[in-house]
DNA sequence: TTGTAGGCGTTATCAT
DNA sequence: ATGATAACGCCTACAA
């Protein structure tokens, strides 16, 4: 009833264990008669080689850590859910497998003591850049996925051509006073979307105006707080929000206000998350390709291992204006 | 540059690995002045002993397998997303790290037989039981999560009683021609619900109609079709959706056939997913307590693999109504 | 082509 | 209290 080793094997078949080894694993000769019989042993017994001897001689572990921030992984998005399967599905491809751990502060996550991982995939732009940096320090290969620093390896998302898509959108649709909302701009990734959407503004030669501009706070409620506090002060005709929870939050506050999207109010979201077709009327927003981002960022770190002194690479990926009814016609 | 080991703090302490190995460890009684020494080396080093040399002697890898089934993981909701970081949680509490995988089929995932991980969280009822079978015989600790089988550890789920207040729920406010709709019923939980669905109008002396019940696809379009498809056929005063996603299409499909919610038709999902705090109105559901199952799910692992000939344990968790605006008020 | 032997880093069992 | 030493299961020279 105990797992099968390579003793087992050899005393079985009767030869030892090196040319067992050697049949398995294919390096090395070994006469084609035996190996059949060693090969035909071994599927008998379901035999697997014990991952520990195997890495602690092997020096290494085939194991690949992802790792994201606690509080990205309790968001209400699927986001961080699809990157994570994405992620896995690539790595199972490669036969590498996926360790799971979240972080909270900069401390060094004890997987990468013990040598758990061969490397790491580092996920969101909300882990501390102190901690990417000992991480890097320590010369275990690692990617960024979606985020980025300088002298980093990273893939992430086109962020400000997002937004500026977003926002030229509307414009395009002949809005003059657009906002732009967000639950923080406490974060890479949003402020990047602003900073599109100024673009955008400028652009066309349209103000900035502060006043159009809110947060709100983390979580459920923050499109729903920073859009109320908007509208307090203001009434634009359109809004940009900085992902479809934000979205889909300020959708109610709007309606809550009296207000009709997107007669009154146009709305465009981003990310393209599975709520953007629950929302109503249903969200026009930026698609983000999480799965094709997750595979680059495999690719790219197995590349790592293998060939570990390369220039960092760093790998952006456009996002795609999803059109529904959230923005409506043309203005007259 | 390469990781400290025992032998190098051995060398710079002038001792041997043996009594290092005791000092680190607390086993066994060492000078105190020497384990001083030899834990200020240590700490500067920054010494962590290397997993695979450990867990190859101590034949225990300190790694949980979390195991779901690929359709789940990519599905809309973050109800997994939600269950898997307070797994983690809970498991980096006790010393613990979490090994994601996806399973697409019946064949043994390689971590298994590789000897990866020290027990399995087996989660959703999609896990073929077959593959749970197998993996029982292979004798590795495991408990269900959100499933349950005979002879199984579990922690699951009441969704026969929360379907069954839900539905008391909707009776308790007038309604007779309560529908059930749900994205398929080839899934257990979904199957539970519907169950305490047909309970709840049987305590009530309501009829049970199958007019009455519709089944759409997997997915985010599955509520749609489901009450899509109903509606052509027959009208009912309210509708039990198997989950919130379900509900939240569903909702789509009745304002599509131009009916009001509440006051047409009145909408309960079950989940208390994120998002049915922002679908219009907001969702009345039973909420479904994630991180109490995943706490008590670890809970129930490490007293396994700690003590492995137990009787095994279902638990069973009650949901929670939350009252929202879908349901409307008492019918006149 | 095959077997013997040494070693990967750690723990545990003996002596001392 | 401490130090050799033998495992744990696998891989890989090197020898036969």
């Amino acid at each position: 009833m105990t797992r099968p080793t390579l003793k087992a094997i050899a005393k079985r078949v009767g030869v030892s264990v090196a040319t067992v080894s050697r049949a398995l694993s294919g390096r090395g000769r070994v006469d084609e008669a035996t190996r059949e019989r060693i090969l035909r042993v071994a599927e008998e017994l379901g035999y697997a080689p014990d991952m520990a001897a195997r890495s602690l001689v092997l020096r290494r572990t085939e194991n690949i850590g992802f790792l994201i921030h606690a509080l990205q992984s309790l968001s209400p998005h699927t986001f961080y859910g699809e990157i994570l399967t994405a992620v896995e599905r690539e790595l199972r491809r490669h036969r590498y497998h996926l360790h799971f751990a979240t972080v909270e502060d900069e401390t060094l996550p004890p997987l990468i003591k013990e040598n758990r991982v061969d490397g790491l995939i580092l996920v969101g732009c909300d882990l501390p850049p102190s901690l990417i940096h000992s991480l890097k320090e320590r010369r275990i290969p690692l990617v960024l996925l979606d985020n980025h620093l300088p002298g980093i390896d990273s893939v992430f998302t086109d962020n400000i051509g997002g937004a500026f898509q977003a926002t030229t959108h509307l414009i395009r649709l002949g809005h003059r006073r657009i906002a732009f909302i967000a639950e923080t701009l406490d974060n890479l990734s949003f402020r990047e979307r602003f900073e599109g959407y100024r673009q955008a503004l400028e652009a066309h030669s349209l103000p900035f105006d502060p006043e159009l501009v809110a947060e709100g706070e983390r979580g459920f409620e923050g499109g729903f707080l920073a859009m109320s506090s908007l509208l307090k002060r203001t009434r634009p005709t359109a809004v940009v929000a900085a992902n479809d929870p934000t979205a889909a939050s300020a959708m109610r506050a709007i309606r809550a206000h009296g207000l009709r999207i997107p007669e009154d109010i146009a709305v465009v979201g981003f990310d393209d998350d599975p709520l953007a077709v629950h929302t109503d009327p249903p969200l026009t927003t930026m698609r983000v390709f999480r799965s094709k981002m997750a595979v680059l960022a495999v690719a790219r770190l197995l590349d790592l291992i293998k060939n570990p002194e390369q220039p960092a690479l760093h790998i952006r990926v456009e996002t795609q204006l999803i059109i529904r009814q959230s923005c409506g016609s043309p203005l007259t």
